[in-house]
DNA sequence: CTTGACTCTCCCCCTACGGGAGCATCTATA
DNA sequence: TATAGATGCTCCCGTAGGGGGAGAGTCAAG
């Protein structure tokens, strides 16, 4: 039997971290002495600990630690596991591709340049009106890469064919919350159903966005400068559209994307 | 002038976070109606947000980013710029040593063998004393090679020279603490004079462990079952040899660190 | 029997916001 | 111009994974 400190000590792990741990019971000493509330625990637990310590690295939260050394389900474990490995490569990549912009970033800034130069060209045009295949949900923008392949099923389930690029319209005319917008991905279609509907938006103000989606929002923020400049008031839902994406290309740095907010004059 | 909603549009950051930025004084509205207390911003301000936005992707926290725009000196931008492309090449190093991990213990799950297996072998021995120069501190384990930095500058300061290995000495009896520990770094000389000690802790148990300093703490446990097993108590402060670090190899996958801890038999 | 080391619970703190209540204000339309 | 509905405000609470510290109780060695 060994006193919190004492195994504290030998897994290396804090006292205030095994209390945590105990408390919301991911690993709970083997005793616990009734009277005086003190914690012990077996050499054989510090396995146990190890584990946790592991699955921690691999960055499970501890409710999924919880939930994963709990159960005997080594499928369970196997998938966790699968999709952890493909959220570090998805992050060795988004990494690498950081401390690109960085270095890019240092060097402006050693010639004295600001970082940030919004260089994006801004164009007005009356957009062309498409009819499109859609599917209208509260989302992340992390749930788009699923909710295209769901969005495609329906597609080919109701025997329709996509005949051109897909678009995500930002119906949130309310707070724009990253977690949780009201968002509809479409792709164009050439059918004229009643699953079908035409999206046409009128007068656009638009840009194209070359490179990884993270520096999305530079191409909304040229777009607000741009209607600042103009005189022009943003006139319903903006949207982008996917021109070249992970379908064309496997190298984010070559994505395309037109980002379009339909405008008015006052 | 654009209402919060407006802004909040247009750079794709959600009305809650514009209000949390304001508060904490990273970017505040160019006008506040002082009756009404609503907040006006410009267009322009877009430009400070995407330069928040991309400090923010480099993981700079908010106070760090206040700091950092709120200031014109642009070698302190650089410096920290570079400091923090250093970490991520050295995340992006050891998220590669954690993918190799993780694909291993999967195989060993599809082999029905448990991931964590104490495979540490552990022996007894009679320390065979040393004479050390040291600095001894709280700090936390990232410290440690900033710390080793200073520590060998003194050394030579002293017109000492190294004569051995480094050492870590956890001297902290009391709680362990992952962010501020009592530890004393050292490294062997060949000296006798009174800036040296005499490292002289007896009876021990030890083990290699090699590999990344990421999984030591499994060559505690390994101490501590063996103590367990043995009726051996733990006395005194454990300490670490690096006997194979990055002086040596590059590769972390490489090195090679003994783990003492002191015992007694009661 | 004492003393110092250890442990307990409880409460507040951190980051970077999100959710929601309850109320005020703005603006487009009738 | 009246009014409804959208938008805005502040305030309070919650998150994950603990850290810091207060105040009190407990354990073990001399």
């Amino acid at each position: 039997m060994l006193s919190i400190g004492e195994f504290s000590k030998l897994c290396r792990v804090s006292v205030k971290t095994l209390r945590h741990y105990d408390q919301i019971g991911l690993i709970k000493p083997i005793h616990t002495d009734r009277q005086t509330g003190y914690r012990y625990y077996e050499p054989q637990q510090l396995n146990e600990m190890m584990l946790i310590l592991r699955l921690k690295s691999y960055r499970f939260s501890l409710q999924e630690i919880k939930l994963l050394i709990h159960t005997d389900d080594s499928n369970l474990l196997l998938a966790s596991m699968r999709e952890k490995t493909a959220e570090f490569e998805e992050e060795l990549a988004s990494h690498a591709r950081l401390i690109e912009q960085m270095r890019n970033d240092m060097e402006k800034i050693k010639r004295r340049k600001p970082i940030m130069e919004m260089n994006h060209i801004v164009t007005a045009e009356e957009f062309r009106a498409v009819r499109l295949f859609g599917v209208r949900k509260m989302m992340a923008i992390a749930e788009f890469d699923a909710a295209f392949q769901s969005l495609f099923g329906k597609l080919f389930q109701n025997g329709m064919k996509p005949a051109g690029p897909s678009y995500a319209i930002y119906r949130d005319e309310e707070n724009f919350n990253h977690e949780n917008t009201d968002i509809e991905l479409a792709v164009e279609v050439a059918q004229t159903d009643e699953k079908t509907f035409l999206h046409d938006p009128g007068l656009c103000c638009m840009t194209v966005h070359r490179g990884s989606y993270e520096n999305l929002h530079e191409a909304y923020a040229s777009l607000g400068m741009w209607m600042q400049e103009h005189g022009a008031k943003p006139n319903g839902a903006p949207f982008e559209r996917y021109r070249i994406n992970c379908e064309q290309t496997d190298n984010p740095e070559n994505y395309e994307t037109d980002v379009y907010y339909p405008i008015r004059y006052e």
